[in-house]
DNA sequence: GAATCACTCCAAAGCGCTTTGGATATGGCA
DNA sequence: TGCCATATCCAAAGCGCTTTGGAGTGATTC
């Protein structure tokens, strides 16, 4: 025994195999996997001595020949897409992959990352499936009529949409936010303040959130018989200079407007920046109301909020994200599941009635 | 060959395996094996013919396998410590992964996220050096004196620091900013504009890059026979709120820092906040020298920099980083390799001669 | 006393790939 | 013609794990 211990003591830092364990025990391989693995037909003073074996000898099992053997890789893949044009990384991704990791931490799964160049998605997601890595993928930023979800479904790997796809008929999972109720409620919130000419500064509007932002905040406009004037509404990457640059064009106007709507609140920043030099003040002269996606490094304040906004945690997103793929990973044959969140509405310092 | 064609054909969309891609070819798994991984034994013409049947069938090697046959993952890890306190997701994340994503997928790598809870970290790199789904790693947010660092030396698994750790005498690999020569430039940058109480917000001290600043803080002003004030400096998480709020306190004194030098742009952007909301005006009244990570998504203005700041991109140190550890792994024995970036004074709006 | 059963354990096959150690055929050379 | 490289291909072992299909004990039942 101590003969054993000492060649075993040896490995300590090293990598101990089934195999070595098996040994050291005296035991067969069967029997030590079947104690770990915590399958019934197995002596539990056995396995309580095979777990303080694995234990002693800081056994961990490889993942690869478990996964081969299992046909499982107990490992979840994110696909980023990268367009060249817009090669902006979503700064929501950081939150978000935080809050999904930590149920896969939980769940004993890794996360893989994956950034695919946008012409070559098809074949990404094949590749994928076909080299087995993951046991199922998050897709990230859907766009409108978004044809990766038709191509997962095919090929049957199962997969959870942090968004929605408008125009995709074919049931799938989703998590995402109420984007439509969200601004509605929000450009309603200012209609009510008396704010007429409301600008929209929105994200790129072929991606569905942003697409389904400005319909809410359309609807608004629509329901209280204000014009929807395209002179207000840009669609950009949703950076501080954009915000900057449309909010300066717009008040260097001889009709300015009176608020804005942005899809972010770094956009946010860029437009409070520009009413700052244009000379005017925050919520008297100019209004400013966001969407928030309640960043970890982007508190929209503390007690009282910056902005008034609509605010979702992305990172909660993530969690529910996560967890909604594993449960459908362990129930394949479940039907989709989905989840609409709700933005708050918070009032912050940023809004006010509008200018006379 | 059609009934075969036929046969295989219904596969299009499943996943084809190395034995079915050689009956397919009547050729044996090793000749086809071989042709696909360019070894020399292998006509050319057979070659060829390998080459067209795996792209017909959409042939994909499973990755578990290939790792199991041989011994390595094509993966590189990712670990990011999650402390239960500061529970901030580091917005330089997402574009260093991006960065580093580009350089894996052009060598055919994996990028694999764990987050790690502090307090397991040891145990953690431990089980990712025995579960064999990395070939490297890379390490995050070096603090001083690092224990990480020993660890991987000691269980050997090929690694590259994001940063260095004061106090660490190992041999190791590692990519950094010159984080304490900027912010000496920085800062003297600021004395020779006449600025005599410069303000310090920087990250968290014992994180090794903010260590690193405030020694450039302090030998600028050293050098300058300024006194160093600790009622001047601040250390905490870079947010937004963190900037306004010490920001706010300081211009609320009698005697007010007439400079503030920022750790990060988002606490650059809440300092602004609190000298625009105390009634002054930047640059003129008070200054503000940031450090900018140049994020994708926080451009630091345009044609004209919004504010004066030490740049270094963290995307390029992510490619930088991937590259140096595919290679360090593809040449085990090789010496660790290290690579200092220097940041760029950039002047921008933010800056002007100390007020009077 | 034989048959049955529950309880433990094990040998070996198999997951999909790479790679070692030949086998076979072909051509050049003496 | 016979011999030996050379070129081309293959069978089978092995990577570390799970899992199937028993085998070997005692104890229980009739």
């Amino acid at each position: 025994m101590s003969k054993l211990m000492r060649k075993f003591k040896a490995l300590w830092t090293e990598t101990v195999n089934l195999k070595q364990l098996s040994e050291y025990l005296n035991l067969s391989q069967t029997t030590v996997s079947r104690a770990l693995n915590g399958y019934p037909e197995v002596n539990e003073t056995t396995r309580s001595r095979v777990l303080k074996a694995a234990q002693d000898l800081n056994y961990r099992p490889n993942t690869r020949a478990k996964g081969l053997a299992t046909g499982r890789a107990l490992a979840i893949g994110h696909v980023i897409p990268v367009s060249n044009q817009h090669e902006m990384v979503n700064p929501v991704f950081g939150d978000f992959i935080a809050g999904a990791g930590e149920a896969y931490a939980r769940a004993g799964y890794d996360m893989m990352l994956t950034l695919v160049p946008d012409q070559e998605e098809v074949r990404a997601y094949q590749d994928i499936r076909a080299r087995g890595t993951v046991d199922g993928i998050i897709v990230h930023g859907p766009v409108i009529n978004d044809e990766r979800i038709a191509l997962l479904s095919r090929i049957g790997l199962p997969f959870v949409v942090h968004g929605r796809s408008t125009d995709v008929n074919l049931p799938y999972s989703w998590i995402d936010v109420n984007n439509r109720g969200a601004f509605e409620r929000g450009t309603q919130f200012l209609i009510e303040l008396g704010h007429q000419r409301i600008a929209l500064l929105n994200g790129l509007e072929h991606m569905d959130f942003a697409f389904r932002r400005r319909k809410g905040y359309e609807t608004a406009l629509l329901n209280h018989g204000l014009p929807i004037d395209p002179g207000l509404m840009r669609s950009e990457e949703m950076t501080e200079v954009y915000g900057y640059r449309a909010a300066k064009e717009m008040l260097s106007r001889e009709i300015k407007p009176t608020a804005f709507v942005c899809s972010s609140i770094i956009t946010a920043i860029g437009v409070r920046r520009a009413i700052h030099e244009a000379g005017l003040v925050l919520a008297r002269d100019v209004s400013i109301l966001t969407h928030d996606d309640a960043l970890s490094y982007l508190e929209n304040g503390d007690d009282v909020p910056i902005f008034t906004a609509l605010r979702s945690s992305v990172r909660y997103a993530g969690t529910e994200a996560a967890e909604m793929l594993l449960s459908l990973i362990a129930m394949p044959k479940h039907a989709p599941k989905t989840r609409l969140l709700e933005a708050e509405l918070i009032i912050g310092r940023s809004t006010g009635p509008a200018a006379s």
